[in-house]
DNA sequence: CGTCCATTTGAGGTGGATCAACCCTAGTGG
DNA sequence: CCACTAGGGTTGATCCACCTCAAATGGACG
């Protein structure tokens, strides 16, 4: 129900397109090194990049589209733990194995390189080694700022906080377009969908913001937002 | 309420006992390095370790005693991220601040080191910062899965992660002496304290666990607490 | 022995979940 | 170009797991 991947990524070999970094913005100041070759990828919408405890084999960045990287239980419940979007790494790991599966939320262009050469690479190189540790500890910090919003915020605190985050990295000319469905914000935010709906439409009552269909939605009042997120 | 510390630790210069670090489990295999000189330090019951966003000056392992890192909202709700033990290692950000507040359960003796002299070891062998990004690596699993616990799990699922999850890392002869308040439970589960007292009475009534003291527990169905974490 | 907290237990309230229609819109095919 | 359909989204009604408020109990310590 949750995942309808049609085919496991690795067998789609037809899409691989190989290629040298770009030296613009080149996976977030990793590239131009010895031995660091990206690929591209594409998943269309609702593909599995990766499972839960699949070896981790590969760093993504996303170059188009959006990702959720989520943990299931054994009875379907889900919790996401992060939305993906252009310009963003996932799927880095310390360990051997992914410890949140990873989909495509619409159709998705990913750049990889092999988890193996970059590792190579730090182990020489410490500014490598030094940006893989604040890649993580980034991910640590939303994280730990996630963790509070779950365990101690309210549904309406929940949603402005997700409402600010998503204007502040999905925002042109102060609309954002969600990729995401009602569901999946709310297995983000610890909520149903319905209690998602009910509190973006009272946002919508109250002036806060304003819909230009579900997922197409302007800030009218950024301040009221940031006040309810306490 | 929260906290009771009753003078800042720096300035609690007479308890400072400086000294090299040990041979034996340095610093979680980080010592015998030049220039990692640790120091020793004690807090009392309750007293602050460091605040929120204060600059992150030193890293911290636990010698004796028991530590809570916190984040707090405007209005006094609490989301306690770790409770860290002896042998654990916490304060290390990549960042310049604490995003977590600090704070001793019990009176706590701790060792810490200068986190500049971490990051100058780092900056000249790859093993030092290799084990800086697994440490964070490590803490960034752990929050992973206590944000599906905080987000999806019910307050008996939440209470017999607890309890494995304490079993597991201070149980000695079958049997676990928890340092923290039943507040302080709630606050790391996203529950009321009388939530949590009223699943480890239920947990009791059904023979799962028994108490000798409100603090002292022994589990006598681990099984049953697995399957109930689901 | 009395005081002070921490903990337990009880009673009642409520925010968000659940269950159930209904609606809207994009995509499809005639 | 429009009718039909399916899936996502909204809204309403009801329920219940957990919270809140309150009081009793227990244990540690002077």
């Amino acid at each position: 129900m949750l995942t309808q991947s049609t085919a496991a990524p690795s067998l789609n070999i037809n899409r691989v397109v190989p290629g040298p970094l770009p030296s613009s913005e080149p996976f977030c100041g990793l590239a131009g090194h010895a031995g660091l070759i990206a690929t591209e990828f594409t998943y269309r919408k609702d593909e599995e990049i990766y499972g839960e405890d699949e070896p981790a084999e590969y760093v993504y960045q996303v170059i188009r589209g959006a990702v959720r990287t989520y943990k299931l239980l054994s009875d379907g419940r889900r919790q996401i733990g992060a939305f993906h979007l252009p310009g963003d790494v996932f799927g880095l790991e310390s360990g051997i194995k992914h410890r949140l599966a990873a989909e495509a939320i619409i159709d998705t262009s990913v750049r990889l390189v092999k988890r193996r050469s970059l590792e190579q690479a730090a182990g020489t190189d410490v500014q490598v080694a030094h940006k893989l540790w604040t890649m993580t500890a980034d991910d640590l910090k939303h994280a730990e700022e996630h963790m509070l919003l779950l365990g101690r915020k309210s549904a309406m605190e929940r949603v402005a906080n997700f409402l600010l985050e998503m204007d502040r990295r999905l925002a042109v000319a102060g609309m954002m377009a969600l990729p995401m469905c009602r569901r999946d914000i709310g297995d983000y935010l610890g909520l149903t969908l319905e209690t998602v709906s009910r509190a973006l439409s009272q946002l919508n009552d109250e002036g806060v913001l304003g819909f230009s269909g579900a997922r197409q939605i302007v800030l009218r009042n950024r301040q009221r937002l940031r006040n309810m997120d306490i």
